[in-house]
DNA sequence: TTTTTTTACGAAAACGTTTGCGGCGAAATC
DNA sequence: GATTTCGCCGCAAACGTTTTCGTAAAAAAA
């Protein structure tokens, strides 16, 4: 509110009452008597009385508002997931402010603390690609600030956290381009030192393995910045094909980088599946309408929104420090399309 | 900051002075010593003093922050928005707050007031689907809460607001249809009451009337979310299909509702553009990896939002009352790619 | 030396709340 | 009738700042 903007104060005087009685009343305390109560509460919804959040904050040290930081709001995953984290943080009655490290190291560092000193009551994280160390949120930690890290996390610090089952999904999308009788399959992946990178990693080696192949490093590339840089991604790609015994299939990683590497390839005039099969991780709604439409790992986003917020709020609530903490893991689902059929 | 966090008082404390000195000194005051200034500045940096911004916000009045009402941040024109929203603000100094209507008249309202009761210093607003009356918003405005309008806007309040030329890009989307030999061009578009909806739909009408052809209100259909839900497109879609006398080509007039459509069109096993060609209003990044890849008109959404920003910006860092106000209208481009192009 | 100006700082109020404590009148207990 | 209890309310401090005003001491002017 900007001019007017009723107060305790004003109350306080209209009702000829001192600005203690009139906030005891409006929080119902059990030292006012039921008339006086009746009189305040009428009084304030006749003239539309709103606490100002901003001096609760500051009496109470806490704004009952929750940070957000991901690494990119145009993305399919991440805004699903903030539909979630919002959905449940509106029905507590927290509000969202929502920040973007867009895969920089510097920006999550600066994110981070202006948060912090923003008094949100708690931080929602999935790390950015160029972070490799997490000092500044072990520093926010210990200072008790609650944390809940979802999707790319970090084992440095003991907090909730929210996955999908990364090592899983992988393992059955490379599964199922083994089935279609792909050899040679690509992974083109994020920075190494995203927990989702090592954990698809895994999952995609271990397939392999299973199916009695070896993996061959030739076939991984690793893209720095998770597909947020065409430029990256795109070399990447060449170098798998400029291969002598390059690969028949890839799998890609990301959100990103499945629906970049899948629009090079279209570019390049490589038929998909017929020349290189595809299955990549990606929410996007629209991946039945691609060309060809795209095989998928599609994570249960808003489900792991909703359950981050959930446990952040439950840690900031909490009466006495949590000890015990919970990694949830949440299933992924492999929807089949086209562009990982081999063509008879 | 959740446990010690250094305040003034600590500073003043530590080094033996007021407070009152040391926040002169730490805002650089010129009635402070270059000494004390230097010894407080050195202390604080040292102890990383960061001044409560709780507390500021209290006394000034301003919180240095801007809210944001989009119906859904799951849409890549308003992902895009907001980054260009983002951008601005970060670069002055301020932070965003987001939050989504959903297409509901309810929770525009409802966020509105929770935004401004929370202190934002003004409101970037692009108007929800159901919303038909800003009697809420007219409130907020006249007690002094700054303004801008984007996207879809509104004529009952004055303030500066920013809009794709909507009618041109209409014009030429519907017009390029033409040019291609496509007569029966039908219209799939949003709630009527929404300002985009009358002026893409007014710019359909000029392309149509310009090239000699009358508008055929059968071939017009209202969309009330806006695609947000997909059985109201199905069912428009649907009607238009089942005509004797139905259209060979549509022109869809947002993004959820050309992407919507455009696999609605494939899920019913219709060919794009054989039997029906397709133009749309999208911004999404993927549409050259569609099947077909769509034409499509594109906003130049991250512009439209640093320019909101600024407008907004200006307008509460200004000292006297604005009083006038710009409209800013910004071009779109039309990509022709493959669904609108005649077969032969 | 006395007066004036300047410099450098502190006291205190204010922003809008919340909350512990003290007080006062009336009812209840003895 | 004296004491205790209890219901109801106000005072004042506190949250961390900013800002106005007052005032010492030092410097400049007389």
């Amino acid at each position: 509110m900007k001019f007017e903007a009723i107060t305790i104060k004003d109350i306080a005087k209209a009702l000829n009452l001192s600005v203690s009685t009139v906030s005891k009343a409006l929080r119902g305390s059990h030292e006012i008597s039921q008339e006086t109560k009746k009189n305040v509460l009428e009084y304030a919804r006749a003239n539309n009385y709103k606490p100002n959040p901003i001096a609760q904050s500051l009496k109470r040290g806490r704004s009952k508002s929750i940070g957000v930081i991901v690494c990119n709001i145009d993305n399919n995953f991440f805004s699903q997931a903030i539909n979630g984290i919002e959905s449940i943080a509106r029905q507590k009655d927290y509000n969202v402010i929502i920040t973007q490290s867009r895969e920089s190291y510097e920006r999550e560092i600066a994110n981070s603390e202006h948060l912090s000193s923003r008094s949100v009551d708690g931080l929602i994280i999935s790390l950015s690609a160029e972070t490799r160390c997490v000092d500044h949120l072990i520093k926010l930690n210990e200072k008790g600030l609650p944390m809940v890290f979802f999707d790319r996390i970090t084992d440095e610090i003991e907090t909730h956290k929210v996955i999908a089952n990364n090592h899983l999904g992988a393992y059955e999308a490379t599964r199922h381009l083994l089935q279609q009788g792909f050899r040679r399959i690509a992974h083109i992946t994020s920075s190494r030192s995203l927990s989702i990178t090592q954990e698809r990693f895994e999952g995609y080696k271990a397939a392999l393995q299973d199916a009695g192949l070896q993996p061959d490093p030739a076939l991984i590339k690793f893209v720095q910045h998770g597909g947020m840089i065409q430029e990256e991604t795109s070399q990447a790609l060449s170098q798998l094909l400029e291969m002598e015994n390059g690969p028949d299939a890839i799998f890609t990683a990301s959100d990103r980088l499945s629906t970049t590497t899948l629009s090079l390839l279209r570019k390049m005039n490589i038929e998909v599946p017929k020349q290189i099969a595809l299955v990549g991780f990606t929410n996007s709604i629209s991946a039945d309408i691609f060309h060809p439409s795209l095989t998928a790992v599609v994570q249960p986003a808003l489900e792991m929104g909703q359950l981050a917020t959930e446990l952040l709020i439950q840690l900031i609530e909490s009466k006495r420090p949590v000890v015990e903490f919970q990694k949830k893991v949440l299933e992924t689902e492999l929807k089949i399309r086209d562009s990982s059929l081999r063509p008879r």
